[in-house]
DNA sequence: CAATAGATCATCT
DNA sequence: GATGATCTATTGC
């Protein structure tokens, strides 16, 4: 079962904490999600929708259920899914996945990792292991070739909490969710 | 293992 | 013209 727009449209934080255990998938590759960080509207000075509505942010202040792909420090490509409702700006950044399908063509694009282990734990790394570029800015993640499952037979997890990682604005603000002791997530 | 320098460009001031 | 929601290789303990 495809995550349906109704997951995607309630509040940043629920759709950041809910993603936890749950599968994206973009053609072959898939994996399981284990760390996420909202980013919400409002006076969250660290979200880029802080400054308003421009070209580069339009899809977050767009409907839920789509996908935001961005360039960061000019070389790697960072992933996020909006949230709430259309019109109220929020999305939430993939951080770390652990590999479940497709470990090979994931090896294949990311040869510096040595390990399945760091194939796609950090965001630019997973945008890289699972081939997620610029061209999927604005996607429907409901539908098509890159979306999100969840009907995983789930186990039982802790969710952790801590502050965002690699910010400058509101660097104490504790929304970054991960799944408590699991080795696929950033860091400790 | 920890710290750090360098790569590189779209977006906004 | 400055600035990042980062990763990797390299250096130094």
């Amino acid at each position: 079962m495809i995550l349906p727009r109704s997951f995607y449209r309630r509040s940043t934080v629920e759709v950041a904490r809910d993603l936890l255990g749950k599968i994206l998938v973009h053609g072959e590759t898939e994996g399981r999600i284990v760390e996420t960080e909202a980013y919400l509207g409002g006076n969250d000075l660290a979200a880029h929708s802080a400054r308003g509505l421009t070209e580069r942010t339009r899809v977050i202040f767009g409907p839920p259920g789509r996908a935001y792909v961005y360039l960061i420090y000019g070389m790697y490509e960072c992933l996020n899914l909006v949230a709430e409702p259309n019109g109220k700006p929020g999305c939430v950044l993939l951080r770390a996945l652990e590999p479940v399908a497709g470990i090979e063509v994931m090896q294949r694009r990311r040869p510096a990792a040595r390990a399945v282990r760091d194939l796609a734990r950090g965001p630019g790394r997973l945008t890289l292991a699972m081939g997620i570029t610029r061209r999927l800015n604005g996607a429907d993640v409901t539908r098509g070739r890159l979306t999100v499952r969840g009907d995983v037979p789930q186990e039982k997890f802790e969710i952790e909490v801590t502050p965002r990682i690699g910010i400058r604005h509101c660097a104490d603000w504790p929304l970054r969710y991960l799944i408590k002791g699991n080795h696929y997530v950033s860091r400790a």
